[in-house]
DNA sequence: TAAAATCTTGACAAAATTAGTCAGGATTAT
DNA sequence: ATAATCCTGACTAATTTTGTCAAGATTTTA
C-alpha cells in the first residue's frame, strides 16, 4: 500500500479546486499552492497525472488552470491517489500467487486482504463525501496513525 | 501506523515462530531466516523490537532462542507491526486537529478514518488468524460497503 | 574451564524512495 | 507583443528504509 504525502497532496490540491471552483471557471496552481501552502512546482507535477488519468482539464494562457472534469461527487479518493503514486499494494509479491518459490508467502492473503479494505474504503469515498466529512459507521479512536508506504 | 516490508518480515517471522514452536521450545533466528529467506541480523534487529514490546521471550546460549509469550490466538497484527515500526511523522498531520493553522486541514477526517479502518483491522486479526487464513467479521463488513448519501 | 551457540546492542553504511527544483518551452487572452 | 498560464523532462536533495558490522553477554555442554 503506498500513501504518502504525494497522494495526500493530490487530494488536498482537489479539494481546493472542488471548493473553489465556481461552476466551469478554471482556477491555476499558484492560487492552489498559495491556498493550502504547497510548493508550486510540485504540483504541476501531480497535476500533469492527475490530467492523464482524466480526473482534471486544463486550459493555457491567462485565466487558464485546471477545473474538474467530473462532479466531485464522481471523482473517488482511491483513484486519484493511485494516479498519483505508482500502485496501492500492501503484499510484499506485488500480488502474484506463486511468490514464496511455488507456494504463497504466509501473509499473502493478510496483505491482499488489507489491500482489499483500503480500496474499498477509497474507492467509497468521493471528493465531495470528503469536503462534508462523511463519516462511515466506525467508531473514531485511533489517531496518530499514519499508513505508508 | 507505518507498513512497511520491515513490519511485513516481522508478522512473517512470527508466523514462522508459531509454525515451527512446539510447546515452549526456542526457536533460532537462524532458523527462522533460513527458512523465510530473511537476513540474520535484520531479523536480529526485529526481533529486539519484539521483545522489548513483550510479544516474544528470548534464551541465549545453546538451545536458546525465541518464542512467543504468549498464544498465537493473543498476539494481532497490529501489535507486532507497531513494534518495529517506528511512529512519529510530525511534520504531517498526524492526528493533530491543528494541523493547518489552528484548523484542521482539509483531509484531517479523511486521513484519520482510513488509519482507524486499517488499524481495526489489523487489530482483529491474530497470528493464528492468518495461519488459519480467516478473515475476519471485520472484513467481512467492509467489502460490502457502501457509502451513501 | 573452554568452546560453541546463541542472544544483545549501538553505530554505521548502502540502497531506495520521496520530495522538490529547475530551465526552458508551448499556448492563449488581451 | 506581452504576460499569464500550462507542459515537460531531467535533475538534485533529503529522507527513509534496509540492511551490515563489530564487539559483547549469557548459557549449555563436553
Amino acid at each position: 500500500m503506498r500513501l504518502t504525502t504525494k497522494g495526500r497532496y493530490a487530494v488536498t490540491a482537489l479539494l481546493d479546486l472542488s471548493l473553489y471552483q465556481s461552476g466551469k471557471k478554471f482556477i491555476s496552481i499558484s492560487q492552489i499552492a498559495s491556498r493550502q501552502t504547497m510548493p508550486v512546482s510540485y504540483l504541476e507535477q501531480l497535476f500533469r497525472n492527475l490530467r492523464r488519468a482524466g480526473i482534471v482539464e486544463s486550459a493555457r494562457g491567462p485565466g487558464g488552470g485546471y477545473r474538474l472534469s467530473r462532479p466531485s461527487t464522481e471523482i473517488n479518493i482511491s483513484e486519484v491517489v493511485a494516479s498519483v503514486e505508482d500502485k496501492m499494494d500492501a503484499t510484499q509479491c506485488g500480488g502474484a500467487t506463486d511468490c514464496n518459490s511455488g507456494k504463497r508467502c504466509l501473509t499473502h492473503d493478510l496483505w491482499t486482504e488489507l489491500n482489499e479494505q483500503v480500496d474499498s474504503f477509497l474507492l467509497n469515498k468521493s471528493l465531495q463525501d470528503v469536503i462534508k466529512n462523511k463519516r462511515t459507521s466506525l467508531a473514531r479512536k485511533q489517531e496518530g496513525l499514519i499508513v505508508t508506504g
